[in-house]
DNA sequence: CGTGTGACTAGGA
DNA sequence: ATCCTAGCCACAC
């Protein structure tokens, strides 16, 4: 394999977050072993879209702000399906961030 | 094979 | 704390 494969570890990651919990491109990039790529786990996330499995709205970047919201259809899409997981969201800003952050290098024991 | 692009991030002013 | 800059990597053309 090799182009799809990049992006098919993206989504097999973003689809063991956990309801009402969320984590950041490059937590996954690290994951994959590139963290450097942390943009191209988002440019991955557009074509995430074929794939309903896969919880884009769990993912943001690093403060907790969902800049990908604008990617979803309707203007506040993204941020109603966090909410309705309970995530307090202001100003495009999880703001109990620190709280439903899941890190998937501890979560899928592949650090510590 | 070179160039441009982006749902990012870290570091410096 | 906020704003700006540069580096990154995979993909489309």
């Amino acid at each position: 394999m090799s182009t799809n494969d990049f992006y098919l570890r993206v989504y097999e990651v973003v689809k063991q977050i956990p309801y009402g919990r969320v984590t950041s491109y490059g937590s996954i990039a690290k994951v994959l072993g590139t963290p450097r790529s942390s943009r191209t786990v988002g440019y991955a996330m557009n074509a995430a879209h074929n794939d309903p499995e896969v919880p884009a709205h769990r993912v943001v970047n690093r403060n907790g702000v969902l800049t990908g919201k604008h990617h979803f259809p309707g203007t506040n899409l993204m941020q109603q399906l966090l909410e309705s997981e309970g995530q307090i969201i202001e100003e495009d800003q999880i703001k109990n961030f620190k709280e439903t952050y899941w890190d998937p290098l501890e979560e899928l024991g592949l650090q510590e």
